[in-house]
DNA sequence: GCCAACGTTGGC
DNA sequence: GCCAACGTTGGC
């Protein structure tokens, strides 16, 4: 089990877009970027990631989880892009915004505060406890199970 | 809306 | 294979 982080502007598809798509889930489309690309390549099923909300908020909102493995984008002819589905499985009782990221130290060094601009990112284990504790979600818990 | 960071493209 | 020009992301 690894841990991810991805972006998405809510004006083109936001966290209640991505609930609405229910158990079933849908593609990550729309990634360009080679190194997002291949964060999506190492992906296994039942992977887990936060979903943040870029430009607008800046906060991480909710959890997904990878239900089918990197196939090609459905959005392009491009042989080069593919992207994983991703499903929800829970709004953050509290968003823990870029702020409180950048400010807490054990998250200073995180992939969102270091390379702004990947979409696509890895997590380690840690931060992702420390985020879920902030974020007052008990969720992580039961990967332990 | 601005602009810094940085990824991509294409000429050489 | 270098690097300048260009385009995009995303915080502010």
């Amino acid at each position: 089990m690894r841990f991810w982080l991805v972006k998405s502007e809510p004006d083109s598809f936001s966290w209640d877009d991505q609930v609405a798509l229910g158990a079933a889930g849908g593609p990550w489309d729309g990634i360009r970027n080679y190194q997002a690309r291949n964060n999506m390549r190492a992906m296994a099923l039942g992977d887990r990631a936060f979903f943040y909300h870029s430009n607008m908020g800046k906060e991480i909102v909710g959890v997904v989880e990878v239900c089918a493995l990197s196939h090609r984008d459905p959005t392009t002819d491009d042989p080069r892009w593919d992207c994983v589905d991703f499903r929800a499985i829970a709004a953050l009782p509290r968003s823990v915004t870029l702020t409180d990221c950048k400010s807490e130290p054990a998250l200073a060094d995180m992939a969102l505060v270091r390379q702004m601009r990947l979409s696509v990112q890895p997590v380690t284990a840690l931060e992702w406890q420390r985020v879920c504790d902030i974020a007052g979600w008990d969720g992580a818990l039961n990967l332990r199970a």
